[in-house]
DNA sequence: GCAGATTGATGCGTCAGATGCAATAGCTAT
DNA sequence: ATAGCTATTGCATCTGACGCATCAATCTGC
């Protein structure tokens, strides 16, 4: 039941989205027409919301094209909306975990949601064509930074959690409900880390470690994925790897190594604002 | 200046704004009150908007203060459009330093495995033979630019970098091995920016600065480069310049100065043991 | 234990302001 | 010149943001 007003403010804020879609990118920008169409909204209103976000430094506006796009105001938040120590602290061992360690890409990521935000990204030397992954969104059922990132909820959460979220897509050994999911999970906890087969994609394999802040729960995840031929073989011992990283960075962030029992089991508070 | 409404969204940018002051920021997020107080409004609205920021995920919530802070949304918004703004952003001042300041050609580049990739180029007027250098691609480890582009990386991350990488070719003066290049590395860390002295081409002077987005790594290089005979008594100077001009990037990308996550406070809070 | 203070959420009447239509103006192509 | 695109703006309508008041839930001090 959480759907209430749309809100102009929520119309608004996901103007700023569609700037930030992959087509509005790749298009260096979207104009006000593009925009209200994709939006399905009135021209007019759209060039006022953005004449708002223009002013207040939220958007720009190439002086050429008339197209908006995010503006500097958006990436000075940024710099401190995240944990800035995690980005820090984390960036330095990614480095060495793609030059030392693994020759593969490691991502570092966060829950939002069911969904899993990466954060920062490593890529090889030799990689190709880099996909920015940095910013996107990936299911977390179906992931091993997921996985790595729900490692300490109990079912009754993850039920809770993926409450209404399709499981359907993914590659062919994908989990196909919660149950499933959970399995997996308990699995992840005893091994220390998360290992994904072909579940996100086909031919794709991943393992995963939780990072813990100083409270000892997890707020972040590292986890590395390649092709299967490249990495199948090594990937238990790319797992320990994952999580022997995962393990200095929460130390990093003051983690004592010790899980401090109560925590990691609120949930909630983000939706319905206060349980009935 | 056109007219000045208040309009209710300016208002609840605005208390992202105040999410993200330093004052906010160190008392590990502001509670309503504190916002409503320190924005002049009233309580119950600013409960209200910040619902809805939270539903859209700009603002996050901890579960035991119940204080807001800047949420991984806009930390999402800004990494998708990185690369965008740089490119935005970056041509006019490579415009302003051919123009203004230094007459000569700049290059702003990204690093590609242990080569550099230029992907803007400014020239000035009187440029004779305009090379297309957009899109081309330079070693790392003899230019200004790769300098500038490896000023973070450690030895031993150096070292993996340029595993089975020739350093034979390039001027007079270019690294014979890895120690070599990091002990110019280590130089340029120590002055802000990289300078090259015929290292690349015969009679071939340059100076780069590195440009860092909001994650405080070093994501492209700024660089000058002319004939030796032209600028290399002023190459100091326009190293300096180069520098400036980079931090100006640098700023515009959202980087606040601080590499080393080390925020005055440490940010209390941390992240909440699992978002909703 | 209770009372007072402080926190955030919410019901409701009011009016600011967001909305949509339509008109305007600038631009490019034909 | 027209047609087709763009973005902005005037204006009437009515949504939804606003402030006050209330209420629940913690924290205080005693």
């Amino acid at each position: 039941m959480a759907d209430q007003h749309p809100s102009s403010l929520r119309r608004a804020l996901a103007l700023l989205d569609a700037l930030a879609s992959d087509d509005a990118i790749s298009h260096g920008g979207w104009g006000v027409n593009r925009l209200a169409a994709h939006e399905g909204r009135d021209q007019s209103q759209v060039s006022r919301t953005l004449r708002v976000f223009a002013d207040a430094g939220f958007v720009e506006r190439d002086a050429d094209t008339m197209a908006y796009r995010i503006g500097w105001h958006v990436f000075a938040l940024a710099a401190r909306a995240a944990d800035q120590r995690l980005i820090a602290a984390g960036a330095p061992i990614l480095r060495r975990l793609v030059e030392k360690d693994l020759g593969e890409r490691i991502h570092l990521s966060v829950l939002q949601g069911s969904e899993v935000l990466t954060v920062l990204t490593e890529s090889p030397p030799h990689a190709v064509q880099t996909v920015a992954w940095a910013g996107r969104l990936v299911p977390a059922h179906n992931t091993s930074s997921g996985r790595a990132l729900l490692i300490d909820l109990e079912r009754a959460e993850i039920q809770r959690l993926f409450d209404g979220v399709a499981f359907g897509d993914g590659g062919p050994n994908a989990p196909r409900d919660v149950d499933e999911l959970y399995e997996r999970i308990l699995t992840a906890r005893a091994d220390g880390y998360a290992v994904v087969d072909e579940e996100f994609e086909p031919g794709l394999v991943a393992a995963a470690a939780p990072v813990r802040d100083f409270r000892g729960g997890v707020i972040a995840a590292l986890n590395v994925s390649a092709p299967k031929f490249r990495l199948w073989t090594r990937l238990p011992l790319a797992g320990q790897a994952i999580k022997s990283a995962a393990d200095v960075l929460s130390a990093e962030l003051g983690w004592d190594g010790v899980i401090s029992g109560d925590l990691a089991t609120r949930t909630d508070a983000g939706r319905s604002g206060v349980p009935a």
